[in-house]
DNA sequence: CTCTTTTATCGTACGCGTATAAAATAATCC
DNA sequence: GGATTATTTTATACGCGTACGATAAAAGAG
């Protein structure tokens, strides 16, 4: 009933089929969450099935399901190049100027980028499932908490500048993040209540952290 | 090839079964709802079949659909339910007090209602549907539209207080909603991430509306 | 080569939401 | 009483995500 002894790594089996490198399982990756990239773009997330990823990529559909776990964790490894494309802008925006100006900026670039791409805000963030263990989750490590620290050191640059209001950066960040998700939020998936322009919302919800310019 | 005239209104027939009841179509769509809301509240939204919903409510699955156009309008029904009990709670915290204590407590106990009830958050606002023509919809008319004027009435009360910042009520009630739904959809669907105590963002929240404590 | 073992791929099947069309029902007309 | 007709109810079927088990493939062992 025991398994047998390896004399290197444990369960290193030295005979059967090989697993697939890893270099074979990114190149197989990659193709599937191309044409799954391209499959979505044009036809949105819900609209395109696991079939006719399998039959775009060629193979059968079962056979994605040995490079993801899900449909959804092939969407969370999308998510990646919409975040590249977002802290890209929002960096551009903010690359000069005081730090009251380039946390506007930011901030503006930032609400920009997903008003102007509803359909990827909904993929993002109106994904109900959530990432079971060992799923490719795509969390605050990498660019989402690096960006995190970007506004809180902006607002601390601010503070010492004398153009934001003291106070704790980190809560002063937290708070101004929840603010423009809720902007995004509310007016792209309640379009047809009569909202402000989102200018005038970003503007406004800088006042959490910027003092009103002269 | 033409209709056959009718004497009485357009399209009446005067032949063949009569159309349920006013009477008749409501009772079965608050039986099936009832029956949903027990359902989804146990089990949750997703994992509730339809096939289960005609099985409780005891019909065939496709009946259901001769009251609803779909699942999603079964749910939308449900949500009058929580809005009411919100909106009840928002008005009990909101009963007495200052204009700015309460329009602190009113937007206090919106937050803290969402984060007692995640599971209805995401019923709400994870809801990838959006409503097709004719379907029941719960938009603004009712309730929400008529919170949101309650929370500009406080604001412009909180102003004459002296207690609010000046500026348009209407703005600033539109961001601080929108400030409100974003702190409790990052609580709620990143709670991985070690954000501050939803007390402390608010209080930091409201500081777009409010002058801070003596 | 064949046998064994391990992994990779895929055919089949399940329950899902719901489109479609057949069946049942309830009324009027003759 | 049929026969007709508008409406309701339901049986069937489709494509979906994916669990499960069968099959194919790739290696060492003999």
């Amino acid at each position: 009933m025991r398994q047998r002894l390896q004399t290197k790594k444990p369960s290193m089996p030295r005979v059967g089929r090989p697993p697939r490198s890893a270099q074979q399982s990114a190149e197989v990756r990659a193709r599937v969450i191309e044409v799954a990239r391209a499959l979505f773009a044009t036809e949105g997330f819900e609209a395109v099935s696991m079939r006719r990823i399998a039959a775009d990529a060629g193979c059968a559909p079962m056979t994605l399901y040995g490079y993801f776990h899900s449909k959804n964790e092939i969407l969370r490894y999308i998510w990646e190049g919409f975040f590249a494309e977002l802290f890209a802008r929002v960096a551009a925006a903010a690359a000069k100027g005081t730090a009251a100006e380039r946390l506007r900026r930011a901030c503006n670039a930032y609400l920009e980028y997903w008003l102007e791409f509803p359909d990827r805000y909904r993929m993002v963030y109106l994904n109900q499932d959530e990432a079971a263990d060992g799923e490719h989750y795509f969390a605050e490590e990498s660019q989402v908490a690096e960006g995190y620290g970007r506004i809180r050191a902006l607002i601390e640059a601010a503070q010492t500048e004398g153009t934001a209001w003291p106070g704790d950066a980190q809560l002063m960040g937290e708070t101004l993040i929840c603010g423009l998700q809720g902007i995004a939020h509310s007016l792209i998936t309640i379009p047809e209540y009569p909202w402000m322009a989102a200018e005038r919302l970003l503007v406004q919800m800088l006042g959490v952290v910027l003092k009103p310019k002269m």
